[in-house]
RNA sequence: GGCGGAGUAGCUCAGGUGGUUAGAGCAGCGGCUUCAUAAGCCGCGUGUCGGAGGUUCAAGUCCUCUCUCCGCUACCA
């Protein structure tokens, strides 16, 4: 094949977390491709960048009391090393708060301004006077206006599923405060991007650069219709790059990302003398992206529009993968699964995790399982149980004399698996990996099938026989090569020591097509060792956030690098530990401010027995409730605490409700005339309060 | 609630444009082997292809309805 140019690309990591393993499915995944590439003789430069601008990282800094450049230093070492501790090797490892970034963000913006596609309008939003800041949408959280669940954010309710604006919450608080923020009205600068719409609509239908589902995904959910402006600045306090013809606007943190891609290369180009322009420019070099599903939609339209109108070159593929979860549901840090990089390097080899992924990767959007178990199984049998075991059960027959001189008739063993070279490389190419992990080990059994029937063991008995030993295990050791070669750029570790146990090293794709004869052969060390269902365990364990009432007040920084090493098994939290509350529940959600007595004596509590208690079939989360004020007065009250409570047990208890709370009408099922009094983020905690004992209904709360 | 995805053997998954008795790996069971990291080899699958209906000579594969599960709902399209 001819010698490609491959600029690649994984999603730059946000300085504002460690690295985990569903990061790693994309870092590990696109290391494969392009140690594939490599070895394909092709020409790659894997670049990659901490993303380091935004609010999260302005707020975390201060929260932290120290400068957000001390911040994103600190991550950034962290997530270098636990990129190398996975082998995932970039050619330059950059930041979007470098020089080469900005340069590039007032080139690509230049052009967009002489485009004539920025244009300016008012945003009316709301601002937290104590910090001096706008807040997002999530930044702010009151009551919802639909169904009067509190503790919503600023954009829709997560109880009845309402969308509104920050304006029509009730009581909206700062998050960062607890204060009452206030409507401001700002300028921000937009993108107007429907100017491109015919180019993005030939872009992504080519079939060329997307997969078909993506493709689709774009057809009908934005290229239907005009393509909305895009609002991509900030105004100060905001950490990032100020505009330059904007002063005290910046630019928000998503125009900046994608450019740490061109950046990154930049950076890189200086450091080794390669030239830039050949890169992104000019030339037939090929630009490879690879993303989650996620973030398709900042990368398939603004993406292109952005390079499109700055004169740069276009991907050439956008490679979307799906999530990570564990035992079928997605990562939680109660379960345990949410499992940082370097904790997995505490506990495991990280050949497991890449060559786990491998088999599951494949050309789609699907989602992806890691199953632990299966883990376990995959890695013990295929890895150990095959691969390794063919260099493991042969190596030392014929450690005195190395290999055969002259390749041995091998029943068409060799041939056979050289030839499966250019499927598998295009089931690498395409980002099939799973295809490719079947291929090779339907080869290793073939393998273990070839010396199970020779026994060479066996022939070692006879004297006689001891050139036909060393002709077996030459043939064995050749299969062994060959599928260390095709597994080289799942286990570029395993490649290495294929080629020190045979003292050749493994240097290109095509070294499976020609035997190796005549090498010595070393003496053979284990090259994985089994994984042991105690270390996936304790490596869960180890992940396991403690349970908010048994944890340990936050320290001061706010900075969750929680326990590396110091957890203790066996450690109980049954008893005698005094109860220590954490401060977390204040932080998600902040005192509200002070109010008169008068204001409490509006609100209306009283205590009520529950009568009946019936599930609301259309809903996920509603119980229709029918309570007894005392007497003959009852209300009919809709509740979301179906995730929590089972009906029947409701009915009887004594509750607390509002019950001058205006009525609503609850999404086609009914009225609601009151609501009941409860404690908890939702789901499956929702705690609703009862009075002591003795309490009777109708009898008011002051 | 909205949007998206998925439902095929115990588990994880293959099954372009519909076409012989629906496949693989792993697990499991039985036997063999003992060189090898409790590794290897041989044999063993009556699966309502989530359910119902439809189109067709023919459907896991197309259409309609339906059930279940999962994900997303981020300064956001």
């Amino acid at each position: 094949m001819s010698t490609r140019r491959l600029l690649v690309t994984s999603a730059l990591p946000y300085a504002n977390g460690h690295i985990h393993i569903g990061h790693l499915v994309e870092y590990i995944q696109t290391d494969i491709w392009v140690r594939f590439q490599r070895l394909a003789g092709n020409e790659v430069a894997y670049m990659c960048a901490d993303d380091t601008h935004g609010t999260a990282i302005m707020i975390r800094a201060q929260k932290e009391g120290r400068s957000e450049e001390s911040l994103i230093a600190e991550m950034r070492e962290a997530h270098i090393r636990d990129f190398a501790g996975f082998d995932v090797e970039f050619d330059y490892y950059g930041s979007t708060n470098s020089e080469e970034n900005r340069e590039l963000c007032h080139e690509i913006w230049a052009a967009l301004r002489k485009a004539g596609l920025v244009v300016e309008e008012d945003v009316r939003q709301l601002f937290d006077t104590e910090k001096g800041t706008f807040l997002a949408d999530r930044f702010v959280k009151g009551t919802c206006p639909k169904c009067g669940a509190v503790d919503q954010y600023g954009d829709n309710c997560d109880k009845c599923g309402a969308t509104y604006t920050p304006a029509d919450l009730i009581n909206p608080k700062s998050t960062l405060s607890g204060t009452t923020p206030e409507f401001r009205t700002a300028r921000h600068l937009f993108v107007r991007i429907e100017d491109l719409h015919p180019f993005l609509t030939e872009w992504t239908q080519s079939g060329t650069h997307l997969q078909p589902e993506v493709a689709n995904y774009l057809k009908g959910h934005f290229l239907g219709e005009p393509l909305r402006d895009w609002d991509i600045s900030r105004p100060a306090p905001y950490f990032g790059f100020e505009i330059p013809d904007s002063p005290g606007n910046y630019w928000y943190v998503w125009f900046d990302a994608p450019i740490g891609y061109i950046a990154a290369t930049k950076a890189w180009c200086k450091k080794t003398g390669s030239d830039f322009d050949s890169w992104w420019k000019t030339g037939p070099a090929e630009v490879h992206h690879f993303i989650g599903k996620d973030i398709t939609y900042f990368h398939t339209l603004f993406w292109p529009a952005m390079l499109k109108t700055a004169g740069f070159k276009l991907p050439t593929f956008v490679h979307i993968h799906g999530f990570l979860t564990v035992a079928g549901e997605k990562m939680a840090k109660t379960k345990g699964t949410f499992v940082r990089g370097s904790t997995y390097l505490e506990h495991l080899d990280p050949a497991f995790l890449r060559y786990y992924y491998a088999t599951k990767l494949s050309k789609g959007l699907d989602d992806l399982d890691l199953n632990l178990k299966e883990f376990e199984e995959k890695v013990n049998s295929d890895l150990v149980g095959k691969v390794v075991n063919l260099a493991s059960r042969s190596a030392k027959f014929v450690q005195e004399t190395g290999l055969a001189t002259i390749y041995p008739e091998d029943g068409g063993l060799f041939a056979e698996a050289a030839a499966a070279r250019d499927e598998i490389a295009a089931d690498y190419d395409a980002g099939d990996f799973s295809a490719a992990m079947r291929k090779i080990m339907a080869l290793a059994d073939k393998a273990n099938r070839y010396i199970d029937e020779k026994s060479p063991w066996t022939l070692r008995k006879d004297p006689s026989k001891a050139d036909e030993v060393r002709q077996v295990c030459t043939v064995a050791l050749n299969l062994f090569r060959q599928l260390a070669v095709y597994l080289a750029p799942v286990l570029p570790r395993l490649a290495n020591q294929a080629g020190e146990l045979l003292q050749t090293p493994i240097r290109s794709w095509n070294d499976v097509a020609t035997p190796l004869v005549g090498t010595g052969v070393s003496p053979f060390t284990h090259m994985l060792k089994r994984v042991d269902e105690k270390q996936v365990q304790a490596m869960i364990e180890a992940s396991k956030e403690p349970e908010p009432v048994a944890a340990p007040a936050v320290p001061a920084t706010g900075a969750p690098t929680a326990a590396a090493g110091g957890v203790t098994p066996g450690a109980s939290t049954d008893e005698a530990t005094p109860v220590v509350d954490g401060p977390e529940c204040l932080v998600a959600e902040p005192l509200a401010g002070v109010i008169a007595i008068d204001d409490f004596l509006k609100v209306d509590l009283r205590v009520v027995r529950v009568l009946a208690a019936e599930p609301v079939e259309k809903s996920k989360k509603l119980i229709r409730l029918t309570v007894s004020l005392g007497g003959d007065v009852r209300r009919t009250i809709f509740a979301g605490i179906k995730t929590a409570y089972d009906p029947a047990t409701l009915v009887g208890r004594l509750i607390v409700v509002c019950v001058n709370l205006a009525p609503r009408e609850m999404k086609g099922v009914g009225v609601s005339e009151g609501m009941v009094l409860a404690a908890g983020p939702g789901d499956k905690e929702i705690f609703i309060l009862s009075p002591d004992s003795g309490a009777k209904p109708g009898q008011r709360l002051h």
